[in-house]
DNA sequence: CCTACCGATCGGTAGG
DNA sequence: CCTACCGATCGGTAGG
């Protein structure tokens, strides 16, 4: 079972930066010292490989939004903001599969994937259509603020790398305040964006 | 020449919806009711098509930064978002080859597909900077402003879809709307997100 | 633009 | 976990 950790993990690695197709077994295989049909012994196919990695990912995004505090609105965007920012800075190799490899599974499997992602996403449309309906958020379209919010989160993938200029503690305030002044939000105490 | 455009697009749809590696040359023949082998009488090799798909799409959205009305930096923002849109709308395959599919030319085309998508996001840093100094939009961190814009924009291939419910017209509204206010443009005229 | 072909590599399996 | 192998398919070429 350890084995098919290692397995898993190196194949989140391969999988992210080279692409599902463009990742071979037997190039997996020689990243882990072992010939290329004994993956089978482990695993059952190349598919389950990728969709392993893609439960693993859902299961970090899917456990921020669990994390967050209940209550104030702007709080839980924060922690949303950071939570998403942390999983990515910890997870690079399978948000990003999470966030593309994953349409490259097919039908039976596919479905599930779509479900996780689809999971997530109606977490993040929850905090939206609290903070509406408590006033806080002013927004005039709920599900496109949240197709917003979750495209400003989704695209980071592609530029934050935790080892850059900025801190993940600085880039989620910075970012957290730009999203809260898009959902209308009045710069209250810390002035987060300006 | 004629033949080879309509190669290039129908890759361009191939690439788009299975990615590249999952595309064969032969798969790409047969939606052109060719053999596998006729397609190098018009191109050299499959990385050059997928280098040609990306310059058309390149070409399309670079456009879009040399359309942009001088002056007022909100209008500017409003008609890059709508421009932005417009090319997802009218070029999804090649907009998503764009965003995606890049990544996996090799060294020396790489490069040119990198400095083409970095013209496109220093084209959209350069009308946030311009508005910062302005004094229209007020962002800590124009960089970061610019990452958060893109971020949002970028991610639209995703989801937007021009026959779905939305409008592009309506869409691109809203969408300026969120942007701006996170640009901490007060809400003027229009009102635009609230 | 076709036929016929090249060497290489693919995911996966049998049998140990 | 290895050796040895399977049929299928890959991108690309020669020669017409």
């Amino acid at each position: 079972m350890e084995r098919r950790d290692e397995i898993l993990h190196v194949a989140g690695h391969l999988f992210s930066q080279r692409g599902y197709h463009a990742t071979s077994m037997r190039e997996l295989a020689r990243h882990l010292n072992l010939q290329g049909g004994s993956l089978y012994a482990h695993i059952a196919s190349k598919e389950e490989l990728l969709l392993e990695v893609v439960r693993q990912a859902a299961a970090r995004f899917l456990g921020v939004l669990e994390a967050l505090p209940p209550g104030d609105p702007v709080a839980r965007l924060r922690a949303l903001v950071r939570g998403h920012l942390g999983v990515i800075a910890q997870e690079l190799p399978r948000a990003t599969v999470f966030f593309h490899e994953w349409k490259h599974l097919s039908p039976p499997l596919l479905e599930e994937a779509k479900a996780l992602r689809r999971r997530y996403e109606e977490g993040v449309q929850a905090v939206i259509q609290e903070g509406v309906e408590k006033g806080v958020f002013r927004v005039e379209n709920v599900r496109l603020a949240t197709l917003f919010v979750l495209s400003a989160l989704n695209w980071t993938y592609q530029w934050y790398r935790p080892e850059g200029a900025l801190s993940l503690e600085e880039l989620s305030e910075m970012y957290a305040g730009l999203l809260l002044r898009a959902l209308g939000v009045q710069e209250g105490g810390q002035d987060g964006a300006a």
